[in-house]
RNA sequence: GGGCGAAUGGCGGAACUGGUAGACGCGCACGACUCAAAAUCGUGUUUCGCAAGAAGUGAGAGUUCGAUUCUCUCUUCGCCCA
């Protein structure tokens, strides 16, 4: 057997793409376009497993729709700002630009190594003047349409590395690299006015039909739009405070209502700002970080104001003012009242403050003495010990009714609210996109002159351990404009900001006076097909789409609001996991297989714990680095391998039997290669059947289904059949026209997937090919003339008859009493009756 | 706690709108080639049974001539939100 010389082969066809920009694209409005997208990386060094299926995926696709004759645009850049890059410099003493620049040439090798059709003229990086200059004109853009705003917003603070923490990187309350406790901190902040788009960005959910449903519920769920009523509250006992404001979804439940709760940062708080014991409190909540998880888990504490607040549906019922640290300012009104029987945070701070609890929910009519202990009830039921409100159905009736009467006695109003926030853009690092504001002597925010553009980062040489460089380096924070000395905004770009654009700088990404051409805008968009991660259902997707309408805001720049019309998401690669004796992760490198199961580790000999297979994690080190499989094994069998075993959409799991199985195979393929090459030197017998020709027309009929449904590991159980199909028939003698014209046919079907495989061996048929083209399908030769009739007696299969294709009820029971191994089960039995499905089965019923 | 989804051989997974369960691959077993091994090729491989046959798609019910597919209840797992 011939072994398939991948690397000479995989080589040549690489630098053939390159040398003859094959996948180059340009405008052309007679051609239908196809805008294949995948999420870009960020360079963090190396390519790894995850960026090999995601990119396996787009480009099977991508190549597909070349073939079918589509103007594809299927473009590759680098999300390349982020704190990777300063946390590398700290590290090596470097600057984040070195470090980022070499990744981005490691990487973009490995990816060519992956065969990848790729238009890489078009390649962008975010992290490039030229790429960032257009985003801080967008951002003046939409400061001007009111979009941009500044306000005082909460951050984790990491008193010890003197540093803003992401979410992310608050780990029980600790900063991640510092391990001091992280606090609540103050800070001025940008922010995008996502909140004005809420209504808009959950309607046009309902359009993405191309989008898996989990994802569309996802961003439902974040926009979580809910109906409810501001509820007015009387303040008995203050001359100063006359009433607070509540927003609700339960004010049904006002009944039951024991206290009132507020936000520390409710507008009220400013009456207690020289109360020690409030001061105190403050100090505790801050302690608890700022996400909604972290509060949920959070003690519930309060502090008990003087303040009394009348129950506006029943006068008699009078109750505690409270500061409390699970109530949010950013939600509803930043006051909330307290119904401990049907709510359980409500409860728990009942049970700490001894305060009253009442039920006015019960589960059915008939238990009216139901009782609350240390679980509220928040399931439907009626109401009850609620005066007029008495009987209602719970929630179907009781919720609308009470809003109904509130508004009318001018106590509340009907409000719909948005559990969406408004997009907080600054943060406090260097390697971003710089915000281009200054701030005059008094301190006022001022757009950067036009001219000025880009604010470009200062280059430095070292980082300090703590603080954000561009805050430090005052030659580059002040400056000087017609004789005023002004000071520059030191924040940056959320990186969320750099990626909610990419794709239309993938339209012109060469132009220079704006971020993109509208007309080629609307020749491109939508992104026909997006593949990328789940993890990026929420953010990533809602920033885009929100760019889309603020870009378009007010001043209308292209026709589609919408960026992208397919969503996949593909599932993560994983590993078995390994541990030695003490409980130290080892790498698979360091792992050999014995004897079938024993594994052992590679040095010492010494057994290897085997973990579950987990995602691919360097934490875990249970990563393979694709570029040495592809060095051992081809391209082309990576994306066979990768593309195999699973659905795309599910996590699938790497093994080396499975690479090593797709290599065999590729190697199986180019030894039936050259005997159908020889096949067809000699052939000129003709062969009467026509199996080949059949075979090839059903293999393409799969595929074209497979690749359309996103079904690519079936896909490659097509390709195996096939191989079997052709293995089986190639002794026959076939016409030199057979096989050459149906042999070509399927080699193309494989191109997407094995390209240099697919190229070498169409190149040995046919020297002079030129463009190849995605095979029309003969369906008449797939269509079965003699079937396969299921035999069936009490739904129960006993056999099958063959009979031809539309034959008749009664001749097909004619052939089953012929036949004496189906006949001995009905034929002393009275036939009670028959279900024929035609082309399919007969079912007796005896 | 709420929402969404999944569960099929030893393993990854097929089965189009209810109509042959287990395609295709891995693994395993046996055989051929070889002094031997690797590689390669051939045969077999849901379970029980010598066989005829029976059972079988997480568990239990239901609808149906017929259910992996539809409905309900439950169990386990995954993801998202809390």
């Amino acid at each position: 057997m011939e072994k398939y010389n991948f690397k000479t082969i995989e080589k040549y066809w690489q630098a053939y793409w390159d040398d003859n920009k094959s996948f180059k694209t340009n405008l052309d409005k007679n051609k239908k376009k196809f805008y294949c997208l995948e999420m870009f990386p960020y360079p963090s060094g190396k390519i790894h497993m995850g960026h090999v299926r995601n990119y396996t995926i787009g480009d099977v696709l991508a190549r597909f729709k070349n073939l079918q004759g589509y103007n594809v645009l299927h473009p590759m850049g680098w999300d390349s700002f982020g704190m990777p890059a300063e946390n590398a410099a700290r590290q090596n003493n470097l600057d984040p630009k070195t470090w980022t620049e070499k990744n981005i040439k490691v990487m973009k090798t490995q990816l060519k190594k992956l065969g990848l059709s790729i238009d890489w003229d078009r390649e962008i990086s975010t992290c490039s003047p030229d790429y960032y200059k257009h985003q801080q004109k967008f951002f003046l853009e939409m400061y001007d349409k009111g979009l941009v705003y500044r306000k005082e917003n909460y951050v984790n603070w990491d008193p010890v590395d003197e540093t803003v923490l992401a979410n992310e990187q608050v780990i029980d309350g600790k900063g991640w690299r510092s391990g001091a406790p992280v606090e609540r901190k103050k800070l001025n902040q940008w922010f995008f006015n996502i909140t004005k788009f809420s209504e808009t960005l959950l309607n046009n959910l309902e359009e993405l039909n191309e989008w898996p449903n989990k994802v569309k519920v996802m961003q439902k769920n974040w926009i979580g739009k809910s109906y409810g009523c501001e509820v007015k509250f009387k303040i008995e006992n203050s001359s100063e405070i006359k009433e607070i404001e509540c927003y609700t979804t339960r004010p049904d439940t006002l009944f039951g209502m024991s206290f009132l709760a507020l936000s520390i940062d409710h507008p009220i708080s400013k009456h207690y700002e020289n109360d020690k014991n409030f001061l105190k409190f403050k100090k505790e909540c801050s302690k608890t970080g700022t996400t909604e998880e972290s509060l949920a888990a959070a003690e519930k504490i309060g502090f008990k104001t003087n303040l009394i607040a009348i129950n506006p549906l029943d006068e008699k019922i009078k109750v505690p003012v409270y500061f409390a640290n699970f109530v949010l300012m950013d939600y509803g009104l930043g006051a909330v009242f307290g119904c401990p029987a049907h709510d359980q945070r409500d409860l728990d701070f009942a049970r700490k403050y001894n305060l009253n609890v009442r039920v006015v929910v019960a589960p059915s009519l008939n238990e009216k003495n139901f009782n609350v202990d240390n679980e509220a009830y928040v399931g439907p039921g009626f109401i009850i010990n609620s005066s007029f409100l008495n009987n209602l159905k719970c929630p179907d009736e009781s919720i609308s009714k009470t809003i109904d009467y509130l508004e009318d006695k001018k106590l509340g109003k009907k409000k719909t609210n948005f559990r969406l926030k408004d997009w907080g853009i600054s943060r406090q690092r260097y390697w971003g996109c710089p915000i281009p504001i200054i701030y005059d002597e008094k301190n006022k925010p001022q757009k950067v002159p036009d001219d000025m553009l880009p604010v470009e980062l200062p280059k430095i040489d070292q980082f300090k351990t703590s603080g954000n460089p561009l805050d430090l380096d005052d030659s580059w924070k002040k400056i000087k404009i017609g004789g005023k000395t002004f000071t520059r905004e030191t924040d940056t770009l959320d990186t969320f900001v750099d990626s909610s654009w990419y794709f239309l700088r993938f339209c012109s990404p060469k132009k220079t006076d704006y971020g993109f051409s509208e007309d080629e805008i609307n020749y491109w968009m939508p992104v026909d097909q997006y593949i990328g991660g789940v993890e990026h259902a929420i953010l990533h997707l809602l920033y885009s789409r929100f760019f889309m309408n603020a870009l378009s805001f007010e001043n209308k720049k292209f026709d589609i609001l919408e960026p992208f019309k397919g969503l996949f998401t593909q599932g993560m690669v994983c590993h078995e996991t390994y541990k030695d004796k003490s409980g130290n992760w080892i790498s698979p490198d360091e792992v050999i297989s014995l004897e079938g199961k024993k594994v052992l580790e590679n040095d010492t000999g010494h057994e290897v714990k085997v973990g579950p297979s987990e995602s691919m994690s360097k934490s875990k080190k249970n990563t393979i680095d694709p570029e040495k499989i592809i060095n051992n094994y081809g391209a082309d069998a990576v994306r066979l391998f990768i593309l195999s075993d699973s659905p795309p959409e599910r996590d699938i799991q790497w093994s080396d039997e499975g690479i090593s199985a797709s290599n065999k195979f590729i190697n199986k393929l180019w030894n039936l290669n050259l005997k159908i090459l020889e096949k067809i030197k000699l052939g000129n017998n003709e062969d009467p059947d026509n199996l080949f020709e059949k075979n090839t027309n059903q293999f393409l009929n799969d595929v074209s289904n497979n690749l359309l449904n996103f079904r690519y590991n079936k896909i490659i159980a097509n390709f195996y059949q096939i191989y079997n199909d052709m293995f089986k028939l190639i002794d026959k003698n076939y016409s030199k026209k057979t096989l050459t014209e149906n042999y070509k046919k399927i080699l193309i079907a494989m191109n997407p997937v094995i390209p240099h495989f697919s190229n070498e061996c169409l190149k040995l048929i046919d020297k002079n090919l030129g463009n190849i083209e995605w095979p029309k399908i003969n369906k008449k030769l797939i269509e079965e003339q003699i079937l396969n009739y299921v035999i069936q007696v009490n739904g129960k299969k006993r056999g099958l008859v063959q009979a031809e294709k539309d034959i008749s009820e009664e001749n097909l029971i004619n052939l089953v009493e012929k036949r004496d191994d189906l006949k001995k089960y009905f034929v002393d039995k009275t036939i009670k009756k028959k279900i024929f499905i035609p082309n399919k089965l007969l079912n007796i019923i005896v």
